[in-house]
DNA sequence: ACGTGTCGCTAACACGTTATAGTGAGTGGG
DNA sequence: CCCACTCACTATAACGTGTTAGCGACACGT
């Protein structure tokens, strides 16, 4: 009655039951061409539940030449808060499509890319930073069916891009631009997350413009507060005047806060900063920060059914609604 | 010579090396007790070569019974930057053992556990959190060799715990108790991160015991200047009164750097505070906080070689040395 | 000349699953 | 009575890999 080895197979569930290993197959996966009667899929059920049968997905996956596990895969800069929030809400809305959803986070030195999918079998890769173009012609003659590159801008419709960077940059700037004539922006001293920050301040840039205001003034902030203080000196003597900033995120923001601190000055009497993510830090800052929070939830909604729709082999439904920017507005500007 | 389907397999490359699939296997795992002529050894890895022949995992996993992937099972609550560290470093330890590590996110209403490592057939399981039993013991009959619970402090060898919780609280504690009588331990406002925050309170206790300090006052602190404001003034109403608080991470630290601003106090004069994690945003808070920061790469490389060891059927070698933990020390205390 | 090895390779099986073709029993119609 | 047909199920062929047994060819010692 024990199963040989520590697995137990369809095959051992079929010999509980009394019957075929298509029956057990064909009762589990509930095929609805085929007539069983109900005695014997009782017999099967109870017999699978009584060994504790847990399908191979090796087996599966090399049956149907595709696992139903959606690979995420992690730039190697450090995670902040919203990026585990989206982990999090990809998880969830893969999970109600019936996809496993896990991440890979890619660092420096460890495995190459073609590793990785290679001992994944992934039904489709859904990345952070684009890929190199003899990585995706290998995915997919792999049999990977669909690579979503996600916030990237150079691909094709790059202006209706469905994570567009450029919103966050846009809002910053017209909420700053009720009160302030020269925006700047706090640029990360982080070469890794030009991807993010690029098109952030290029959506900064396009809304000055728009709005009839001179170019933003762009300054790399490092983590400290004396680095940050130096850049405030230069925003403040800039002609025109900077007085609101346009921070990469949070961090970046707290730290324009502490060099204005540092130089005795107050936010936003004498320069309005906006983060990026609303992270738990910024309402508790000194002052507390204004900042952009994305909607997670929403983009995690969008990745989800545009993967769950190409795995269908159905077109893509770009009918989907785009999901909202909110600002939370708190003492910083 | 194009492949029929997508996929490109062992056969096309023996089809076009013109040997059998078996000679292919043998000179692409260099398989030892086999001999290669060097001709048909380079015949057959240039038609890999040309052909971008990529072996199926599915198939090796089904054939070796288990996969090379360790699946790290994350906790549903809100992962911090020290847990995005983490998650790197044990990637890029993993990686150098031959090991590809990938994280699923544990969400409220994702998919079970069981369906989970189903779908991935890994090799061991790394969880945040402990497991049901039931879950455990599913988890060994399918041949999931390894299963360690992260910061599990029920576990066996509960006190030389490996990473041990216990030592961040007391580090905090004996670097406030040089200047202050009695501590206070700021617990987060989620009961979700009970698992971690009530060994590190432990560990300050405990501290506080050996070194003759009384009970160390444990309060709740929410996220909210306003919230973190009420705790502190409990603290300094307190008898004997609280002067140094144990925060359970950098944010809630933050949250009663707020509390204190609010009431027109400053740390560490009224009160010193003390963060866990050394978050970007902590160097530039006010006052910058003073933080314990872990042995990430540390804890990393231990878990990569138990795990690894565990595979090899070796003897859970346990000679390694204990991660230490390091304070950064700012002016918050 | 003939057994005995060794060399270099191939044929074939097993891993666990799903899908397709097929099979024996029963039933109804002519 | 026999053909046709449904019913409920089974046998079997893949999917792509690693591995063991085996096989022809050749060398060698007597």
């Amino acid at each position: 009655m024990a199963p040989r080895s520590g697995r137990v197979t369809s095959a051992d569930v079929a010999r509980e039951a009394g019957v075929s290993r298509a029956t057990v197959s064909f009762v589990l996966n509930n095929t609805q061409h085929q007539k069983i009667t109900e005695a014997t899929r009782r017999r099967v059920l109870t017999a699978a539940e009584k060994l504790g049968y847990a399908p191979s997905a090796a087996a599966r996956t090399l049956r149907y030449g595709r696992s139903d596990v959606v690979l995420g895969l992690l730039p190697d800069w450090p995670l902040g808060y919203a990026a585990g929030q989206l982990v999090q809400e990809l998880t969830l809305a893969f999970a109600n499509r019936n996809l496993t959803f896990v991440v890979h986070s890619g660092i420096r030195g460890a495995r190459s890319l073609s590793e990785i999918w290679k001992a994944i079998t992934p039904a489709a890769v859904l990345s952070f930073e684009p890929f190199s173009d003899s990585d995706a012609t290998a995915m997919r003659a792999a049999g990977i069916e669909v690579i979503v590159a996600l916030y990237d801008d150079k691909g094709p419709g790059s202006d209706e891009n469905i994570t567009s960077a450029n919103a966050i940059g846009a809002a910053q700037a017209r909420h700053l631009a009720a009160s302030h004539r020269r925006l700047g922006y706090a640029y990360p001293d982080d070469e890794r997350v030009a991807v993010f920050a690029g098109p952030r301040a290029d959506g900064v840039r396009k809304a000055c413009a728009e709005l009839g205001l001179p170019e933003p003034d762009v300054r790399t902030v490092p983590l400290t507060a004396d680095a940050a203080a130096d850049a405030v000196r230069s925003w403040l003597a800039a002609d025109p005047q900077v007085t609101g900033i346009c921070a990469f995120n949070d961090d970046v923001a707290m730290s324009v806060l502490a060099g204005l601190r540092r130089l005795g000055l107050e936010a936003p009497r004498d320069m309005a900063v906006i983060g990026v993510d609303d992270s738990p830090a910024a309402a508790v800052s000194s002052p507390p920060l204004t900042s952009v929070v994305q909607d997670l939830p929403g983009i995690a909604e969008l990745y989800a059914n545009s993967v769950r729709a190409a795995l269908d082999g159905a077109p893509a439904t770009s009918n989907q609604v785009e999901p909202r920017i909110r600002l939370e507005v708190r003492e910083s500007a």
